[in-house]
DNA sequence: ATAAAATCGGTGTCCAAGACAAATATTTGT
DNA sequence: ACAAATATTTGTCTTGGACACCGATTTTAT
């Protein structure tokens, strides 16, 4: 009978922080340390490689076995190279310097105004009730400003600055992933609820609103989806991760105007202006694609016929440009 | 001035059906095709080096370019082996071949009961309101739907052989893949409106929702959220693809009885084994792991103290068991 | 002085061919 | 007919090399 490789190896004694009691912890494979840190094997190899860290040991089977604190280590990482730093600028550092050059990054650019310092109180509510995991409240918190700000208002002067809080948060370790998706759900919740009490008119442009696969986050097309409803357009949302062919031709069908799409900034650079390049290339030229989000290569490299929109402020406009442009003239 | 990647290679003349213009199609790279098919770089040069399938050219630089023919059979290909069939067998076949395997297993296995029987009709409708995409109209007779049937009988009566008619649908390529992101954006929104209109109790258990990373189908923890609200329990959802320490962080933090995950037929085997133990493993023996969807693999080799839920009916006697188990004893 | 172009180290992805554990199918033995 | 042993299939992991692309600096041209 052969040894099974989830019975032996990759298995290592660890003291347990908080009951002292022993337990085993299992070192990850470069396929768990692939789906948990977003970072390709071929990228953990080659920095193997290069840079020495990360530095797994092996199964009994000769394959590589990341102990719990590397993979904590590369997530970190994962996070300041998202934020801009270079790899071979950090990955020898330790953990604690880490986690100080995260804190330093905090002060950085400051994106207030003078309207949302006035609701800087009420962000830091709702911020505490992220920290306190009461999504019902912070559910009901968010629908009131809503009903009263508008949903316009509300998508600059909340989603916008809150997102950034969180991220910044979220950036230094001051706030734990999970709680990151409490907020994302709580937020979602209300945005749906917000566009559905919206009344759906069939104006023009006809919209459709997806994210390409590997690209989880679906709050940016709810936000655009919002802020476009909220302005009169007819939006079909596919949700998250659609194959490009079947974006294509779900825009081609459905004979949309528009294509938006949202992208994060943990999105794959390459992944990115590959599909953009692969739709914009498919499409007929009438149809517009329009780019969002906070991903650091659209604005790096915008590609050639793609409308990029780096703030929801440039919505408004861009949707101007469109319907004078689309004027009745048939 | 080097050629760049994007500019030249991997580009072919191709004959537009619709208005016979002239337009290019790009070949799309290996990194593409795997976001595309979900089939692994790995896998798809292991492919070619056994079964001569793909067969890909290449592009300027010696990298693998697909053309589309061969993009929408390994798509084709993904559909049948997620069915059961084994890749050797099927690989050399022609796609004409492989639709009509695809039609053949419709067949199968009808899930029909007597109940189910009689609201036929009314699946079909809904199945017609998929295909002329309006989503509105969808969305408004499921919702009608819920408030007559109530949460329970509408979830085991209609959302459950809803999904198969969609997948079967979608399994034999009658159903476009962006008509099933429609059809699951419409129900998603029913059933979040319904779990929203439930008074939220705070009875036990306390239950964790989410999908591990790599898994985007979002629907199977909508459904158990809605059946486990309505049954009173206490939900907490994180939304989809959450790091598998961060599930950790969170059941342990917030302190939950137990973590619910779904995952569907799409998602790698290998990947969900390692998940489902290293959870089991890192939390404490008195938090349930609960594991549904249609994933083949959970039925094949359930992993060690891991709760499978095959079926939404299973739900309610399980739940029944956990509340006798840990009836008021304190 | 300012802009465009060439240079250069850093970085991720791709390639090849081999190895092998685990999953599945088939044969053998009782 | 059914269980155990054997054979085949299949996906993932391995190593080490190659190189296109990115960002920044330096050089060249206007």
């Amino acid at each position: 009978m052969l040894a099974r490789r989830c019975d032996v190896g990759r298995v290592q004694p660890v003291i347990d922080k908080n009951n002292s009691s022993e337990h085993f912890v299992i070192p990850s494979s470069i396929a768990a340390v692939e789906r948990d840190t977003g970072l390709s094997k071929d990228t953990l190899r080659v920095w193997e490689r290069r840079y020495g860290f990360p530095n797994p040991g092996r199964d009994a089977f000769g394959e590589r076995a990341y102990p719990v604190e590397q993979l904590e280590k590369l997530r970190t990482l994962r996070r300041l190279i998202d934020q801009g730093h270079r790899p071979g600028k950090i990955v020898g550092l330790s953990m604690e310097s880490l986690q100080q050059l995260a804190r330093l990054e905090e002060s950085g650019q400051p994106p207030v105004t003078a309207e949302v310092q006035e609701r800087r109180v009420a962000l830091q509510g709702y911020f505490e009730l992220i920290k306190t995991h009461d999504v019902p409240a912070l559910r009901r918190a968010l629908s009131e400003a809503t009903a009263l700000l508008g949903l316009d208002v509300f998508v600059s002067q909340v989603v916008a600055p809150l997102g950034h809080m969180v991220g910044e948060a979220w950036a230094r370790g001051s706030l734990e992933v999970f709680e990151e998706h409490l907020y994302t759900e709580a937020m979602k919740s209300v945005l749906r609820n917000a566009i559905l009490n919206l009344a759906r008119g069939p104006a023009l442009p006809k919209v459709l609103l997806t994210t390409i696969p590997n690209e989880a986050h679906g709050l940016g097309i709810l936000v655009a989806e919002a802020y476009l409803t909220h302005e009169g357009c007819d939006c079909r949302s596919l949700g998250t991760q659609t194959p490009v062919p079947d974006i294509i031709r779900a825009a081609t069908v459905q004979n949309v105007d528009l294509v938006a799409l949202s992208f994060s900034s943990c999105s794959n650079a390459n992944s990115v202006i590959d599909a953009l390049l692969a739709l914009r290339q498919a499409l007929p030229k009438h149809i517009e694609i329009w780019a969002g989000g906070n991903c650091p290569v659209l604005l790096r490299r915008p590609p050639k016929d793609i409308v990029v929109i780096a703030d929801t402020s440039e919505i408004r406009p861009r949707l101007q440009d469109w319907r004078v442009q689309h004027a009745p003239d048939a």
